[in-house]
RNA sequence: GGCGGCAUGGCCAAGUGGUAAGGCAGGAGUCUGCAAAACUCUCACCCCCAGUUCAAAUCUGGGUGCCGCCUCCA
């Protein structure tokens, strides 16, 4: 497959570093969790969820490592408005993320490395980067990278080392030989609530304390868990420079290998009327807040209708539109589960789970289109091609499930179990949830279903004796409680909450 | 100021030099007591100017506009 490569600013043949060609190691900048989660976080990792299923889809043998950032300034300080210990209040917003996570159905990572766990690997790079004079410590115990001793600095941000000096924002700290110079370590006094020791003690004092820079933490779990290289490296567009500028300046300079990371891939932004949603503008909403309206599918949908790599505008009718998309799947999707007499259990076992396996199928249309599918996604993950093909095989699943025998005027060459074996296929390859699409028994909790039976059976009895007014009525009774009234060609009435059926009669 | 990106129908959005995917919304029709659903048909010459080419939304140059990074940030 292609990939665009931050690294080298184009679009490349993925060829991962493993001789066999077969191990992909993958690693995505994580959440620093100091709050909530919001859609540009879902964004970020809805668009990694998607690289880690379709490089399993395509066999490959894929260890995603994703960190957990749980010492950091913004973390420190959120505790102490709070009155709650770093940890705590790191833990409980970890808890949140992974609720977030699970309810997007982003899968699990392989591993997920907490910096708090790896300050004394942090500890041991520091210091073999101070041993080879790429870092040195300060008076005050802080240490610090010389960025002048890595010679390609700015490779992956495209900034000219000379540019980043004459521009140079950051206030001159003394403790600096060069304002460029980034932090690995920074000192702290021992009262500070998070403090390691550290060998690199403050001017008249035994011992150093201190905490680890942001940038190094990274340099450190890839180091502990992946060892001195890796295949994929991704994170959020942002995080370009200085993050991924200093783990690479960081990392290459520890082990003498390079390239740390083989390829690096940048999501863009949730932008709110044009400008990038963060906290620190305040624009943000929260996945939580979301899922209260939207269900995650939705969500899904949202996102990847747009290139990963474009920016994205999130307005509540892009988001309307997305559900409206949902409901009518969900419509076409159940109809041929019902025509074909499945339970969620038996749609799932038969999704198709490689690509070898696809191809070792019978031929279809709806293969042929699962197989196009594929193609676009091997473009750099063309999310919204492949969301255009499976529209088609959508089309197919209407026509063959409602029997009209055409669609756009060309005759349905599909058969009913295909089309729908590879829509739930597609679907599940671009992480979406088939629960929320299939499981009528979540759309039916808490509704009167008797009630509902016997208002369906009050209209038809109403219509035989063309009582319009009466039938009428109740129609607008169903609408009132949020449900839709479909009657069908076989001469049934059925009843929908966003369209999963909940009663026919 | 430096670096990078983007400008396509009412909205969102794909697009690899050969006469513009898909979604949402809209219009017309079929079906229906009506409605819904479904189906059929329908809706753009691609920011501007110049150039290269038999041929450009797609390449080159120049504009204009918007965004991001350069400071914590997915």
């Amino acid at each position: 497959m292609k990939i665009f490569n931050t690294l080298n600013g184009g679009v490349e043949e993925f060829s991962p570093l493993d001789p066999a060609g077969k191990q992909v190691r993958m690693y995505v900048c994580g959440p620093t969790v100091y709050d909530d989660a919001h859609l540009g976080h879902a964004r970020c990792y809805i668009t990694w969820d998607v690289l880690y299923r379709f490089l399993k889809f395509l066999e490959y043998d894929v260890k995603y490592v994703r960190n957990v950032t749980d010492v950091d300034d913004k973390i420190l300080n959120r505790a102490k408005e709070r009155g709650e210990t770093p940890t705590a209040l790191a833990e409980r917003n970890y808890v949140s993320f992974a609720e977030d996570m699970s309810a997007l159905n982003v899968l699990s990572p392989d591993e997920e490395p907490r910096a708090t766990q790896y300050i004394s690997h942090m500890l041991d790079g520091i210091s073999t980067l101070i041993a080879k004079g790429a870092a040195y410590a300060a008076p005050d115990g802080s240490v610090y990278f010389r960025v002048s001793a890595k010679k390609d600095y700015g490779k992956l941000s495209q900034k000219p080392l000379d540019d980043l000096k004459s521009v140079a924002r950051v206030e001159a700290d003394p403790n600096k030989e060069s304002p460029l110079d980034f932090a690995l370590w920074k000192a702290v006094p021992l009262s500070d609530a998070n403090a390691w020791a550290s060998p690199w003690p403050a001017t008249g004092e035994s011992k150093g304390w201190g905490r680890p820079g942001w940038h190094m933490e990274c340099s450190a779990m890839n180091h502990a868990v992946f060892g001195e290289q890796i295949d994929i490296h991704a994170g959020g567009a942002d995080l370009i420079f200085p993050h991924h500028e200093n783990e690479i300046a960081q990392s290459e300079a520890w082990t003498g290998h390079a390239p740390f990371s083989k390829y690096w891939m940048h999501n863009g932004f949730v932008n709110v009327s044009g400008h990038k949603m963060s906290k620190s503008l305040g624009n943000f909403a929260t996945i939580k807040t979301l899922l209260e309206r939207y269900d995650a599918n939705t969500i899904r949908y949202f996102l990847l209708t747009n290139h990963y790599r474009m920016p994205v505008d999130f307005n509540d009718e892009a988001l309307q539109a997305a559900e409206n998309w949902v409901v009518k799947a969900k419509r076409a999707l159940n109809e041929a589960r019902t025509a074909l007499g499945l339970d969620l259990t038996a749609v799932q076992q038969q999704v198709c789970a490689s690509f070898s396996a696809l191809q070792a199928l019978p031929h279809s249309v709806d293969k042929q289109n699962f197989v196009w599918l594929c193609n676009e996604m091997m473009e750099d993950l063309n999310t919204p091609k492949a969301l255009a093909k499976f529209n088609d095989t959508l089309g197919h699943l209407r026509a063959a499930a409602l029997n009209s025998g055409s669609i756009a005027g060309t005759p349905v060459v599909a058969d009913l179990p295909s089309a729908f074996q590879m829509a739930v296929s597609m679907l599940t390859l671009l992480g979406f949830d088939l629960g929320l699409f299939l499981n009528e028994a979540s759309a039916k909790a808490d509704l009167p279903l008797d009630d509902i039976q016997q208002l369906i059976a009050a209209r038809k009895q109403a219509k035989a004796d063309k009582n319009w007014p009466q039938a009428d009525a109740i129609r607008n009774q169903i609408t009132e409680m949020g449900l839709k009234i479909l009657d069908n060609k076989d001469g049934t009435t059925s009843v929908e909450k966003d369209g999963l059926e909940v009663a026919r009669v």
